[in-house]
Formats: C-alpha cells, structure tokens, sequence
DNA sequence: CGTAGGCGTTAGAAAATCTTACACGAACTC
DNA sequence: GAGTTCGTGTAAGATTTTCTAACGCCTACG
C-alpha cells in the first residue's frame, strides 16, 4: 500500500482546509464548489475517515487532518520549488505570439499590459505577420488569425466574432455635409480597406455595403485604399473621409471618441478571429495563461464594444 | 501563474527519473511504458522544454530536470508523510469482509497470510455470514457472496465463477468397490449439500447430476445432507461417502490429496462468487488492494485449480 | 542479419473530473 | 417569521484526462 492518495485530492483538500471552506477552495482553484465537495469525499472514502467535521456553523478539521495539514502545505511548496526550476530554465517564461498587424496595433497592444499585470513572469513577444506562419519554422507559440477558421493540422479555437460598421471623424458631422443616411456619403470620400484577408470575402467593401443600403448613386469605388485594416482608420481619424470599418480595430478609437459610427448599424462579419497553434502547445503553461486571457479580453471586448456601441450613442 | 503543473505528470516524471527508465518507472507506476511517455511529454510541453535528453544509449536527464529532482522527492515523501497521518486515524488499516463460511474456512482463511505479507498494516476481519449482510448496519465494508450477482443498490464485480465436481477420499479408490463410472456410485454413501443459496440453482443436487450422467438405477436422495458445504466436505475427507462439491471449496482438500476426483467431470455452476459492497467503499485504499489481492488469488485458483484438476491426475 | 528491449506515437477505451441542477439547512433581512 | 441568501451535499451527464493496445522505429546484442 505505499500507492499515495488521490493526488489532486490532496491539493483540493490542502485549499479548503486552509480556507475552512469549500466555496472559497472553488474559487482559487478556479471551479465548482460541488467539484469540492465530490474531491473531498472522495479522499474521506479513501482514508476511510472523515477531514472535516461539519458542525451546523462552521467547518472544523478532524484531529488527523490538522496534523496533516502542516505537512502536506510543505510538499505542496516543495512542489512549487520543483515546478518553478522546471520552468525558468524552459522556455515557459516568454511567449511569441503572431498577430495580424492591424489587430495588433489596435487591439492586442493597447490591452497588454492588463496580462503583464497579471502573469508579470511571462514575457510576451508580439510577431505582427501578414501572412499566417509556419509554426514549425518561425518558433511562434500562438497565432492570432482573422479568417473562417480553418487552419489544417493545427488546434483552432473562435476568439471573438467580428462586425463591419462606417465610421468616421467626429468632426465630419458637424461640417457642411452632416452624415445621416447613407446617401450623405456622397459628399466625403470613402476610405477602403484592402487587406489581403478582405480579398474575396468583401465583408468590408464598401460597393456592396452601399448596394445593401439601398444607395445606387454613389461610386463604392471612390476614394482612398490602404492595405492594412489599420491605416483605415488612422485615415478615418485624420478626418479623410469615411471609412467601412472592423468594429474591434476601429474599437479603440471609438471609445477614445477620435472616431464615431454616424449609422446604427453593424453587419456580422464572415470573419472572426481565431486562435491557433500547434496541438503540442496547448498544454504550455505559458501559453495557456495567455490564451485564458485573450479569451477573458475578448469576452470584455465583445460586451463593452460591440452590441451596445457606446462610441455611436456619445456621438449622437 | 501560481498553479503548478499537473501533478500525476509530476510524479510519473519523479519516478522516471530516479528510475532513468521510462519502463522501469511503468512497471512501478503499475501502467503502461506509454502512459509514461506520454505524462512525460505532457510534463515537457507544460513547462516548455525536455526533461530528459535521449540519447542513443541512455536516457539523461537535462539540467533543469536533475535540479528539480531532489526537491520532488521531499515533496513526495511529505505527501507520503501526510498521507500516513491521515490513514493512521481512519479506519482504512482495517477491513471487515462478510464472507459466506464454507467459504472462509477452505478459500479464504488459508491464502490470508498472503495478504498480510503484501499489506502488513491492514488488518483484516472476517465475519462468516450465511446471509447477506446489511452493509449500512453491520460496518462491513465487502462481501464475497455466492449467487447470481444481482444486489441492488451496490457494485458488484466477479470474482471467479465456481464448478461442480464428484469428490470422495482416495481411499474409497481402493475399496471392494472403486468408483470408476457414474453407476458404481451405488455402493457408496451420497453426501448432499443442503447450504441455503442451493435451494433453487440446485446445481450440486445429485438426483439432476446422475440423471444428466446417465444412471437412472441410483436414488439421488440417499445420503446424508449438510448445511454448509465445507460440512459435506469434511464428511468426504473422512470417508463418508462422495460429495458433490464446488471446487473452489474442495480445491485445498483436492491438492492436498485428502480428496480426489474420481471422474474426469466438472459441471459449471449458475452461480459464481461475487465482490459486493457499497459505491463509496470502492474509494478506500484498503478495501481496493483487498480486493486487487482476491482478484489475483481467484485468476491463481482458476489456472492452477479448475481447469487440470491436478489432485484428480494424481489420484489416477 | 535477426531478434529483443526500450522509447514514441496513435486511436480508441476507460476512468477521472467537472458542471449543471437541484435539495437542504442555517443565517440574515425586512 | 417568511422570504432570501449563502454554503454544503448529491446525482446525472458531459468533458477531459489518462490509460491501453498496437504499432513503428531505433539500438544493441547475439
């Protein structure tokens, strides 16, 4: 019988010993109080005695578990000693992470101090590629890719949805030609994004944009391109015209009020933005500390920006 | 990024490396070379980068990994320490088994020295019961029961399936009257066994044996009846008469040439003998190596007992 | 060379773990 | 003191982890 318990047994009970509470155990190791409860049962099955007295106020430990518990807090910190030589020499400290150039600026930079604050050990290397990278080759840990999600051999999974809306400089209301219907369009220039991902999708194309709006007067040729999601906007904040903009790049500015969306209205894109790395990679601590935190962005991201507009309701 | 890697890798990973064998490691892990492997491989993806450097000849281990190595076994034997404590006071150093008598006395009652040399610190009671325990009311904590493995309510697990043979002393072999067919069974005693969970199987029911055998001239009901079968086993021994026995009880007396087999027959029983107990039993350390233990002394019997009847080849 | 032994990989099976949903009792509120 | 809230306990089902089985590959050794 020199076979050891449950091993995860013994974290759970380690945390809910020293917190005298299973909900509170829950919380730091990030799930359900009922998965608690059903560890510690199941390491009271396995010793065959009770941890805890459950008295009608409060949680008392049993005599063997207070003896135990001194003990088991050691090998615990004994193991993150271990853990933490493993890792300092690995290359779990620093991340490289390609990014699409735009989104990088717009989205990904802007907000990645938050995961510094949060992991400061991780360092984060931002790999800006307009074309997607060869993981084998380029030693990249994690993609961040703007697509339909299909990227062959590799673990994918949906960051956030993306949604295509004109804006503009708030200043391009208030002059002569206020904008509020399409058909005001007819008297700014129209910025157009030309990134290579747009090329045959054309969620972004203001021809047909104009086309849905019923607008058949005015040139969805016109105007200036730039190849890169972010010039548009930079554009569109230099008050150069108006431009069919991806709601999280142009979110940033939105938000700053350098720009404003003179029309309540978005359209989903056929894109979204995926992330995707090798299957190997998944189980990278590093990584996956960073991968929970774009996901936990994006989420805030998605309910700050994209439903409620907050930009569109300040400008209007 | 407080949350330590995966602690069942980390322990493969310990035994691995003190072992520098993948396979020596499996052997004491009790799995497969390529669950190790693969605990090893999910240990170096986590914290990004080998653990072992495979060389041609031998496996080495890396830097990091030999530094790691000393701290993870104080972890673990602090684990193992608090793991001690906790056992010492439950009740998990000691078993109650409800065994059926017959049982008891000529299974498991001889082969439980074997147990204690393997767990020294479990002690093990027995409790021969002719009925089905209450588990919730009489603390027992397993049952081998005999029967058709139907018990509600608790898991149930094979233990090993039981056969009917004729058994009788050797010394009836040598009489006036040898027993080498079914009819010469006219000149001898039947001994009966009456025990309760026969009473509707009726498998060792010697009136169906010699219909079935062919000899119609023999009443079946002669003879004296015990109500255990280890009675009408020891009432073969001493030369009463020829039992028909169930071989798991008969087996000691068997090899030990104190019963023979006269003919080169065995008939399977309906029933078998069953592992019973409660779901949270299955949980505790010394109920399953208990029952790991019953498992490998039944496959023992089965292979060395049943199917070559060594006792009955000696006596011929 | 052929065979044996050990590592590595895969797909699929088995087991563990978690979540969801709900029950229950105690403490807290109004 | 009835309704609410908070925390534990349980069951069923889903998910994830872990294991086995069955290979391929390489090295060493006869």
């Amino acid at each position: 019988m020199k076979s050891l318990p449950p091993l995860n047994a013994l974290k759970v009970f380690e945390s809910a010993a020293r917190h005298l509470s299973f909900t509170k155990a829950a919380d730091e190791l990030h799930v359900t109080p009922g998965a608690v409860s059903q560890q510690i049962k199941a390491l009271e099955d396995y010793i065959g005695s009770r941890l805890f007295r459950r008295t009608k106020r409060a949680l008392l430990l049993t005599d063997a578990a207070q003896a135990s518990l001194p003990i088991l807090r050691e090998a615990f910190d004994k193991l993150e000693e271990a853990s933490r030589i493993l890792m300092a020499r690995g290359d779990s400290r620093r991340i490289t992470v390609s990014v699409a150039p735009s989104l990088a600026a717009k989205w990904l930079v802007p907000r990645l101090d938050r995961f510094h604050e949060r992991c400061p050990e991780v360092e984060v290397w931002v790999s800006a590629d307009m074309e997607v990278v060869d993981f084998a080759v380029d030693d990249i840990d994690l993609a961040i890719r703007y697509g339909a999600g299909r990227y062959a051999g590799l673990e994918v999974e949906l960051l956030m949805e993306e949604s295509i809306l004109p804006v503009c400089s708030p200043r391009l209301l208030q002059g002569d030609h206020p904008i509020r219907t399409p058909h005001d369009l007819a008297h700014h220039p129209l910025l157009h994004d030309g990134s290579p991902d747009q090329e045959d999708m054309a969620s972004t194309n203001w021809a047909m944009w104009l086309k849905a709006a019923g607008v058949s007067d005015i040139d969805g040729k016109r105007g200036a391109k730039f190849n890169q999601s972010s010039l548009v906007i930079e554009a569109a904040v230099a008050g150069k015209g108006v431009a069919l903009a991806k709601s999280a790049i142009a979110l940033a500015d939105l938000e700053a009020g350098r720009l404003v969306a003179p029309f309540d209205l978005t359209t989903p894109s056929n894109f979204s933005y995926y992330l995707v790395h090798p299957a190997s990679k998944s189980r990278n601590a590093a990584v996956k500390a960073f991968k929970k935190w774009l996901h936990e962005e994006a989420a805030a991201t998605g309910a700050a920006g994209l439903p409620r507009q907050p930009a569109q309701e300040a400008a209007q």
